[in-house]
DNA sequence: CCATTGTTCGAACGTTCGTTCAAATAATAG
DNA sequence: CTATTATTTGAACGAACGTTCGAACAATGG
């Protein structure tokens, strides 16, 4: 229980991660991978503290104690969900963004590739959102650090539209707003009865942007002269 | 049809609760009610499942064993916190409706009623919001009927202001934004940097009753049409 | 004073937790 | 084949968990 914090250095057997090896993706890595799979579904279904290792152990066909050839703590655990359904998220957003210029379709396609990756993997965004701050120490601070690049993206987006259109408005109340109505969508939806990605999109794109597309409202509030944020 | 629900009998020493009684409210309930308090920190710290029965005997003064005089089991607490706070704020809005008859005021003062409870009892709210799901049976059924209250009362209010300005959205994704808005703020919210309820209402108010405002979006939007403010 | 009732507590119960480890097995290389 | 490495496991560890219980303490009324 005492580590310099190199996260999981060469303490296991052989090789981790798809380092220098023969194959770009080695067994190890297939079999973890397998394994995180099954360690969302449990950590989505009963909670992170109160889901045990058994209860993994169970699920994934996998002995007790032979999970942890693959890993080094419940805590490395999640750590390993979260930072690749972070990662992915933000890189896929990345690629798509490149291909858009207009500040609104930038802003809609934010909130398309945030609703099409939850809706998708439900169960890990669920996990990445919920267990929000339980990593501590390195663990936390590097899914931190993801999550403040990915707040930031969203954040220069609705600057250049802000700038573009003129508008004055709380870019921080704006953009955690959104937030906000995106990953609650955890708590309720149900593919049964709710639409897909794509129309739900079109459906928070329209309350968000309609919502923050005009000036401060009709009534005479507080007089904002130049500084915004 | 289940059961009749009686929660917590008088299985304990005495009586519970401010049932008939020589006072309105006993000595056992104001130390009860003094123990939820820290229990509701305990909870918003660690998570109910993480936090433990000796947390909160050290962080309330009370024996480990002292603490069971008062409830039954940890679920108990967390059903007594979870309800306390939720009958409160609708009991709260229900008052305050009474006095308001315009619809979209009627929506202003939900949202505010809401966010006005949330920061003022941000760490029961927090409680109430992220351990959704954790109880079960009874009590679990108890705070879900609640739950499904308030969400009628958003949605009645939704559908009257909808009627009256002949809208069309589905009241179901904005209701369940709004939600999402709101309750978000519990993963956020910095009394130092953020304004307070009052202005939070109005900017989240302007934010979704613009964002439902105007007609479907139907139409794709190249150009911003000409309505002005 | 005693008797009664309301309140608190230390100590312990049985269970489950995350994690370890030496030994056993499977896969691979020489 | 044998030797080496990679993978899996049963059994167990100490710690922490929620809860129980009988004794002790405090308050009150006779």
């Amino acid at each position: 229980m005492a580590s310099p914090i190199p996260i999981h250095a060469q303490l296991s057997p052989r090789r981790r991660g798809p380092a220098s090896g023969p194959r770009l993706e080695t067994r190890f890595d297939r079999r973890l991978a397998r394994i995180l799979v099954y360690a969302t579904h449990v950590f989505y279904d009963k909670g992170y503290a109160a889901a045990s290792m058994r209860d993994l152990s169970r699920a994934s066909g996998v002995s007790l104690s032979g999970l942890y050839y693959y890993f080094e703590s419940k805590e490395e655990l999640l750590y390993l969900i979260q930072k690749h359904t972070f990662t992915t998220i933000v890189d896929r957003l990345r690629r798509r963004l490149e291909e858009v210029a207009d500040p609104v379709e930038r802003i809609r396609l934010f909130i398309l590739n945030h609703l099409e990756y939850f809706l998708a993997n439900q169960k890990a965004m669920k996990v990445l959102s919920h267990e929000d701050d339980v990593l501590k120490n390195g663990f936390g601070a590097e899914i931190a650090a993801i999550k403040r690049e990915y707040y930031q993206i969203c954040m220069e987006l609705l600057d250049h539209y802000k700038q573009a259109r003129g508008l004055e408005f709380s870019s921080r109340t704006a953009v955690l707003s959104l937030f906000g109505m995106m990953n609650w969508i955890y708590t309720w939806y149900n593919p049964r009865v709710d639409a897909d990605a794509v129309e739900l999109a079109r459906e928070m794109g329209d309350i968000f942007l309609r919502g923050i597309g005009a000036g401060s409202a009709k009534a005479p509030q507080k007089k904002k002269p130049a500084t915004s944020n």
